[in-house]
DNA sequence: ATGGTCGCCATGCGA
């Protein structure tokens, strides 16, 4: 089984990329983030051709998350239990298997902004969610864009990005906390070199590869067994008109079914 | 030191 997540930017503006990427990269479950539209402005008809059901959360411009798959979706959650949030962010499914989380965290703003704060309480409550979770739910797969790069490793350059957003100390260790509660990094039991997920449009950072690894899946113990390997596909950053994160898919070896 | 580039019911805002 091959999930993907997958910062759109835009799934209007980013249809043909999607669409395109899809059929040269078989998925089961697709998790994508910043749809910028309504459920109702989704294009539905265009994945269902491909095969997909599709669950949404979306509004209006801003936010918006999806999670695709070819087999039948239970609707979990919209939004974080227990944390009031008029963002389209979160997502809990339950799909071939196994439960699914398509998450978009907030980008944060300036540091120590009304915005930030606003991301270390989406994170605070999102760990506290996510304990009580999966210690009842161990087959659990967490997906999408953390905005905040885990290590050293995931920045471009760590005195550039010192106490700049996506990179504070007290975001770094909000996403730890979080992988803390039970998750692995399912990219880190692959790949050890430095890997990006993101590059700011601005400046031509692709070609210099200035870019981030702020999108994340993460597995919950129960699905380590199944593990196989991770990657990044960075192809779709290189085309015309991109989104400025790339796709990051997982394999999982078949379950006992 | 600032602005740089995108996408959005449209023009400043969020990323």
């Amino acid at each position: 089984m091959r999930i993907a997540t997958w910062n759109v930017n835009s799934i209007r503006s980013r249809i043909s990329h999607v669409t395109d990427w899809l059929k040269n990269n078989h998925c089961d479950i697709v998790l994508l983030q910043e749809l910028k539209c309504t459920e109702e402005n989704f294009p539905k008809e265009t994945f269902e051709d491909l095969g997909y059901n599709i669950a949404l959360y979306g509004q209006p411009t801003y936010n918006g998350v999806a999670v695709l798959s070819k087999t039948p979706i239970q609707i979990i959650y919209k939004g974080i239990p227990g944390f009031e949030d008029p963002s389209a962010r979160y997502l809990e499914c339950f799909t071939n298997g196994v439960t699914v989380a398509c998450i978009y965290v907030p980008n944060g703003g300036e540091v120590n902004s009304d915005k930030y704060l606003y991301k270390l309480d989406f994170l605070k409550h999102l760990q506290h969610y996510l304990k009580q979770r999966i210690a009842l739910e161990n087959n659990f797969l967490l997906g999408g864009d953390f905005n905040i790069a885990l290590d050293d490793d995931d920045v471009f350059n760590v005195d550039v990005m010192q106490n700049q957003t996506c990179f504070t100390k007290q975001e770094r260790i909000a996403l730890q906390q979080i992988l803390g509660i039970g998750f692995l990094d399912a990219l880190r039991l692959s790949i050890k070199e430095q890997t990006f997920t993101w590059w700011d449009y601005r400046g031509g950072a692709i070609f210099k590869n200035k870019g981030m690894r702020l999108d994340y899946i993460f597995l919950s113990s129960g699905l380590i067994k199944q593990f196989d390997s991770t990657f990044v596909d960075k192809t779709p950053r290189l085309l015309e008109k991109p989104s400025d994160h790339v796709p990051v898919v997982c394999i999982l070896k078949n379950s006992t079914k």
